[in-house]
DNA sequence: CTATAAACCTGCTGGC
DNA sequence: TGCCAGCAGGTTTATA
């Protein structure tokens, strides 16, 4: 679920909290949340780093550490990261009590002065910072990744993303440019990331409902005019989404644990059965590459006539 | 190469 | 109320 409205919005968060703050250690409950290196190598190379920066790149989250080696997070479905200040204690105990449950719910958690509001976590990484503030990696699917790479490997890690629809790069030449050279429907073209980075399920339905695009479009059929409002809908849509602290469903929060306030300004998505804004007409809810879509088939014409 | 399906996981919802 | 099938913000890998 987090798309790059939701990373950006956590970045944000980051920049302003952990940078120059030093990670004495990583707690790691769930190892295959480590991408890469193997889980030792990892906690051995990260131990004593100063975070220097927070950046974003897609859905990725980059943080800079000082030893020129980068940590990359992708959240998936349902990762999230939390700031815990000091005072928060990680009970490990179901652990030992309950090894099967363990592995599903992770560490408890509580502050100290309330051991009786325990709760599951679901925290897959903890990163233990040196003036007693944690950062949380909760994951209930276990889908997210948590990657250490020299920052001297960074243009092969990233090689396969697309634009920065957010960048000075993300002229309407260079998204013509991406889309003529895809047959496929325009909305498997921008969840692939590929040509552009960062949009999802959520934010690819609002945006070509935004420039009035039906979805199934070939990419490669889009008219100049079509792809200049597909630019401004995809940098319209991203920033309103940030602007808004992301979109909550269900598992989405930021990184103070708050649930974001964008789901209320969504048109189209989860919209199904009801009137668009636009021009009245019943929004539709179809599959496209195995991914539910929606749309207004009053204000997004079809590809083909009488196509449904 | 492309298109579709399955896999990775758990929780929630809706139907019976 | 209870159970079960089906579905979910993402991406990779296998199969046809």
């Amino acid at each position: 679920m987090p798309e790059l409205p939701e990373v950006e919005y956590v970045a944000r968060q980051l920049r302003g909290s952990i940078v120059e703050a030093t990670i004495d250690n990583v707690l790691v409950f769930w190892e295959r949340t480590i991408g890469h290196p193997d889980v030792p190598l990892f906690l051995n190379q990260i131990a004593g780093c100063r975070i220097e920066g927070v950046r974003r790149r897609g859905k990725h989250l980059i943080l800079d550490l000082d030893n020129a080696h980068f940590l990359s997070i992708h959240r998936r479905m349902t990762g999230n990261l939390l700031l815990l200040p000091p005072g928060w204690v990680l009970d490990t105990s179901l652990r030992e009590a309950d090894p099967v449950a363990w592995e599903t719910k992770g560490p408890s958690i509580y502050k100290e002065t309330e051991p009786s509001n325990a709760k599951s976590s679901y925290c897959r990484v903890c990163f233990n910072f040196s003036d007693g503030r944690r950062l949380l990696y909760t994951d209930p699917r276990k889908f997210g990744l948590i990657e250490l790479w020299p920052r001297a490997d960074e243009q092969d890690v990233f090689s396969e993303l697309g634009l920065e629809p957010l960048s000075e790069d993300f002229t309407v030449e260079r998204l013509a440019c991406v889309l003529a050279k895809r047959k496929s429907p325009i909305k498997q073209v921008l969840l692939a990331q590929k040509g552009v980075a960062g949009i999802g399920n959520i934010y690819a339905d609002e945006a070509l409902y935004h420039a009035q695009i039906h979805p199934l479009r070939p990419a490669d059929s889009l008219t100049p005019e079509e792809v200049e409002r597909l630019r401004a809908g995809i940098v319209s849509v991203l920033l309103l989404g940030i602007e808004h602290g992301g979109t909550s469903f269900t598992d989405y929060r930021d990184l103070w644990g708050e649930a974001g306030d964008n789901y209320s300004h969504l048109l189209v998505y989860d919209h199904d059965g009801q009137e668009c804004k636009r021009c009245n007409s019943i929004i539709k809810r179809i599959v496209v590459a195995q991914r539910g879509t929606h749309f207004c088939p009053g204000c997004q014409p079809p590809p083909h006539p009488r196509a449904r």
